[in-house]
DNA sequence: AACGTTTGTGCAATCGATTGCGCGATTGCG
DNA sequence: CGCAATCGCGCAATCGATTGCACAAACGTT
């Protein structure tokens, strides 16, 4: 067990004192310095094979190069690229990220915050869902960065990134109205999660700009973004309204509980029932119906939110907008016909 | 933006040194305390809100109760349920896991268990799928705190996690051979990767115990464990042996490449071939034919790496097990069936 | 030649918590 | 009642890197 290399090794090597060392190792050096003590320390440092020491390093200037990534729950497939877009960007900085799975708990989400706080991180990404969080706005306003995903929090100086939520349902009601129909039933996402709501929105907005009654529109609400509750909505979506020829989904899950559950009454998608999802899920295409969705910027989104982060720590914060909206993208597929009797 | 509160700000309140109250604070106390002292540094200590500054702490102690946790890919669907399995345990610990993908790129590994150790981690967890990786192996006779999964590496101390491969492709050519399948080629994965060599070699001992002659066998390997490879071995080995009646391949994606390259040829699966995957990814149940695969735990795989690390971290590495082998489980779904000429 | 600048380096404090050592006070025992 | 053992707590060093300040040497200026 050989013992860690140190500032102090270095400087009883090269005949220094030490705080000429961390100058000369210091790339963005202040203070000026000969060429040859530079050099000379240089070499021997890695001729030691010299690693910083990052947690004496963090104690004294304050900084972790750190940043925590709140997210629901990493084996919900639309995080990992979200990941992966962040560390894309921050790992080359040289940060890394502390990821926790927040599993939409509001007690857990706080203590959460709390353990990435006593981390020091340098900041935190937060992929919001809950609608109202009050934890991580506690602390942004207690100073700490943070940007969000999926999530705007009024009345604050946070930044975020969405998706454009709207123009995604837009385009799908779009699509449904254009093939004919004109029973389109809503089928929801929780309301306390921001995709939710968004999603819910938008879908009435849409009705609404075509002159729908949207007092009429047939919406239920699922409790959980899955296949189960999708199943179940659906379930009650033909009850409440047996005329329905389309159902947009909150998302892709949803979808395709739905879809089960017609096949499970005899009804045939698309020929019997039109169905749209959200997100475009990994393997979606193969599983049939292949079902026409809106495709979301999931990597791009977390290296938006982690670019955007780096602003901040480096001290652009200035320059960072406050809202950024993220393009969406309608993918057809098989799920959408045109309805049985127009 | 108001200071944190420090042992020393409690001392001045209570009118006590530092030390008293670190050791007051401290809940594995060594040394006695009066119950007056402790009482009153406990009370003012949350009263000020005192939250212990972790990464002092770690300077002194040299332990960060942080590990890193290292995986190819997490947006390969398999790992996230690992991750989380890893995170139920440690995370009640107080553990905080640093989480790094590998890419399966020999480079970047070294430079991960660097950054890791850098940031002195008390120990990795290492999902590895790279047959020979040093890197990590160096780690461990340094000295740090190693468990593996999917990976035994020979002639060390390192404890690993595997999952039966060998009992799961048993069970997959048993099925297809009770089936009455005497062609049974194999879709093997990038034989570089751990979980690539386990399975052909399995492969290859159940054929022998079966009387079979191992040198005929057909066995094409595929460069990635994906879909496009899939298609590409799956071709080849019609080539090969167009007699084939039977697909055991190493993991479900190259399974469903498989079965797509015989759609668009004209085969059907089961009926003209039969095919079996590994690993029963998610919504793999929801892909027509609805595949034969062998389940494997990931999370309890991540669950037990954890323990194990936890046992080592707590100065019982004597306890923890070199080799744990998880049970697997074949489920059967619709695509294997009785060969055409039987 | 005298004096003010620069330039290169050392000194020491600091970040906040931990911990071996030791001192004074209390208790126990004979 | 005296001495030793024990107890409760303070002192100060320590972990390793960073950084404001001081200081000496080298330089330039008049």
């Amino acid at each position: 067990m050989n013992k860690r290399i140190t500032l102090k090794d270095i400087a009883v090597a090269t005949g220094v004192h030490v705080s000429t060392v961390s100058r000369a190792l210091d790339p963005k050096r202040e203070t000026p310095l000969t060429d040859d003590v530079v050099l000379r320390i240089r070499e021997t440092a890695d001729r030691l094979g010299y690693r910083p020491n990052r947690i004496a390093s963090s104690l004294r200037t304050q900084k972790t190069m750190t940043i925590g990534v709140m997210i629901p729950d990493i084996t919900n497939m639309i995080f990992p690229p979200i990941v992966r877009g962040i560390e894309s960007v921050l790992e080359p900085l040289g940060y890394a990220s502390i990821i926790v799975n927040t599993d939409s708990q509001r007690g857990r989400e706080q203590r959460l915050v709390e353990i990435l706080q006593d981390r020091g991180v340098d900041g935190i990404i937060h992929t919001a869902v809950l609608l109202d969080d009050p934890t991580i706005v506690k602390a942004a306003e207690a100073g700490l960065p943070v940007v969000t995903l999926n999530r705007k929090i009024e009345g604050t100086r946070v930044p975020y990134i969405i998706n454009d939520e709207a123009a995604g349902i837009e385009a799908a009601f779009s699509l449904l109205h254009d093939k004919g129909h004109r029973h389109i039933a809503h089928l929801a996402g929780p309301r306390n999660l921001s995709t939710g709501q968004l999603r819910l929105d938008a879908f009435r907005a849409s009705a609404a700009i075509r002159g729908m009654n949207v007092e009429n529109l047939t919406i239920v609400e699922a409790a959980q973004f899955d296949e189960v509750d999708g199943r179940r909505a659906a379930e009650e979506i033909l009850i409440r309204d047996p005329g329905t020829t389309a159902i947009l989904c909150a998302n892709d899950r949803l979808a395709l509980g739905a879809i089960d559950h017609f096949r499970t009454v005899g009804l045939r998608c698309p020929e019997d029932i039109s169905v749209t999802g959200f997100n475009d899920m990994p393997f979606l295409n193969m599983i049939p119906p292949r079902l026409t969705t809106v495709r979301i910027q999931q990597f791009e989104a977390g290296a938006v939110a982690a670019r955007h982060m780096a602003s901040i720590l480096s001290g652009h914060g200035e320059d960072v907008p406050i809202e950024t909206i993220l393009p969406v993208l309608l993918i057809e597929r098989d799920s959408v016909a045109v309805p049985r009797q127009a």
